[in-house]
DNA sequence: GGCGTATAGGAAACCGGTGTCACACGCAAG
DNA sequence: CTTGCGTGTGACACCGGTTTCCTATACGCC
């Protein structure tokens, strides 16, 4: 009979003079209670510092209030940026952010995920690019039976499971700022085969070139794999091309600061004799010298509207007039810092 | 009498001929089976693709298998090699990783972690610096029965509750190695007031000056909060005195890459005139020109270590006997690269 | 052969909540 | 006065596991 551990909704039933199903009731905001019995139960709680328990409460509503998060980015910032973006809304409700890094490499990743989710049952799952962009792992998703929301660089599912940013447009914006800039000599350092945002980043370089009477160059795109060494590498090939480029735009900065390092080790001045451009605004981007000029986007919005997505109450039949649809596209800036300058003559 | 959802143990145990219990004994691996039953059972939850839920285990068990991670750190790196390091030992276990970032400024971080650990329960807590060093937030874990360990820049609880770095002696490494190379002048980048990281590292500086007979001036110390500007004031300080400083050990590698911005914008060569050694070893580090020398401590090894303490059946009476004591203090190491030469003469 | 004793397995209660449904009550209409 | 109905509340089963306790069977032994 001794009264251990925390406090049940039994005590506070006991202690209100009332049942179980009343405590339930009122902690659950049901509207058809009588304002005393409320009342006198809310006092009840408050004095004892009953606090529901969570797996008790799933365990009948045949729900959690978890949201998952699976990703297998390398980039900390961006993974933090999302983790925050997501926990900023989650917070203020009875969610709690389940994180669950995955390896690409691994074989058995696919069942390792599958394991995962059907022991969990997260309400919600979060994916974040690039393992965001396998279409099975969401399919997986809604099979087990899990709300999920994909980031990406692209809308590549629909709006109710993706946040995305539009990489090719912003990718056009940079090249355009480097061709006002007086550039022609435009190379890339793209990113891996097989990744959507370097398909997307590629493809927005292209349409540029084209669209300004360059057309595009084999010799001027060098592939990388998001590292900073494969920048170097890509870096080392461009810059040896004759003439050589006077300005270098990299799928993302990581790649950008290889390139940045590959240049200062061959003597050349950034942006005097080479302007580079990266893509998206990590930290390392301004706190290279020089400060990179590089496209941002709104990683933490994202994760907000994502979260926003996951435990939002719309129902499973989108209505035809529904709700104002939460936002899906969100736009990059490009933040204009030290590494360009015009070309020298 | 539909079956939908996933599979339940009484659904095993039907199909299997047995009884709930029979089959909560296999899974629990219960010695007192027989063979043959244990396989027949277990034939079934294959075949079904039984898997417990975890909520409903939990509430019968009274614990769950959470492990939270409560942090405030910004350096989205730390935390997530923190986050890797944990899930790798995770991983292979029936625990998730529950992460909770707070916000250090937010006047009620207190009652919010409180609330946090009340309602979920969670059966162990990691507490990363700077939280971690917030005896309050230790002592209410351990009130509420949670297992914690806080990982910090020196032991400063009992080996139970630590994963520590020894950053005092480390940082008296990475000065003797820059008295080895010829410096006296060496000034150091001090970390923000309060910080027990920066208090330790300030620490190991002054007794590596001290033991070289040097002395510790006041003016040769500047402090800044850890972030890249104010490691850019502090360098302009320092940079100021006259004669100027040989080389400067930054309390860690952001405000070394704010210094190195500095003294590039000086027109100072870096390591010709200036030696620069940071801490850390973030990615920032290396991919600095010139890389940097800094001192790496062991974060994902420390977050592996600190995983098994807080899922460790060892009792809460530890024995006089007690098994070869788990791993507490993690010796760093100066990884050296360019930024540090011998002073001009 | 009777009996103690281990061993395998089951019935029912329980963990802490929620759903369903019935009930008691007050009040208006027939 | 009965009937009908809406309202606030409680009894009880249930979610999917585990634990406690108890029974049935096999076996060794005197």
């Amino acid at each position: 009979m001794k009264k251990t551990g925390q406090p049940t909704i039994n005590d506070v039933a006991r202690l209100a003079g009332v049942s179980k199903k009343t405590v339930s009731r009122v902690i659950n905001q049901s509207p058809l209670l009588n304002g005393e019995t409320r009342d006198k139960v809310q006092a009840v709680i408050a004095d004892l510092g009953y606090i529901p328990n969570p797996q008790a409460r799933a365990l009948a509503l045949r729900r959690n209030f978890l949201i998952a998060l699976i990703h297998d980015n390398p980039n900390a910032q961006m993974v933090l940026r999302v983790q925050q973006g997501l926990l900023e809304v989650l917070r203020d409700t009875e969610f709690e952010l389940l994180v669950h890094p995955v390896d690409r490499g691994a074989p058995d990743m696919r069942d390792e995920i599958r394991r995962f989710l059907e022991r969990q049952r997260p309400y919600g799952v979060m994916l974040l690019p690039p393992i965001s962009e396998n279409d099975a792992l969401a399919a997986l998703c809604a099979q087990i039976g899990c709300r999920y929301v994909r980031m990406g660089s692209a809308a590549f599912d629909d709006p109710t499971h993706m946040v995305s940013s539009n990489d090719r447009e912003a990718v056009r914006g940079a090249i355009d700022h480097l061709l006002a800039a007086g550039h022609r000599r435009i190379c890339m350092i793209a990113g891996p085969h097989g990744f959507r945002s370097a398909f997307e980043r590629q493809q927005g370089y292209e349409a540029a070139m084209e669209a300004a009477g360059l057309g595009v160059q084999r010799t001027w795109i060098a592939q990388g794999d998001y590292t900073f060494e494969s920048g170097m590498r890509a870096a080392e090939r461009l810059l040896d091309l004759s003439p050589r480029p006077t300005a270098i735009f990299s799928s993302n900065d990581e790649m950008a600061a290889g390139a940045l390092h590959i240049a200062r080790q061959r003597g050349l001045d950034v942006p005097e004799n080479l302007s580079i451009v990266g893509f998206d605004d990590t930290s390392i981007a301004s706190h290279l010298w020089p400060p990179l000029t590089t496209v941002r986007w709104p990683i933490a919005t994202m994760a907000r509207a994502a979260a926003l997505k996951l435990i939002g109450d719309d129902d499973d039949e989108p209505d035809a007039d529904a709700p104002p649809a939460e936002e899906t596209m969100f736009v990059s800036t490009l933040i204009r810092r030290a590494s360009v300058a015009k070309p020298q003559e």
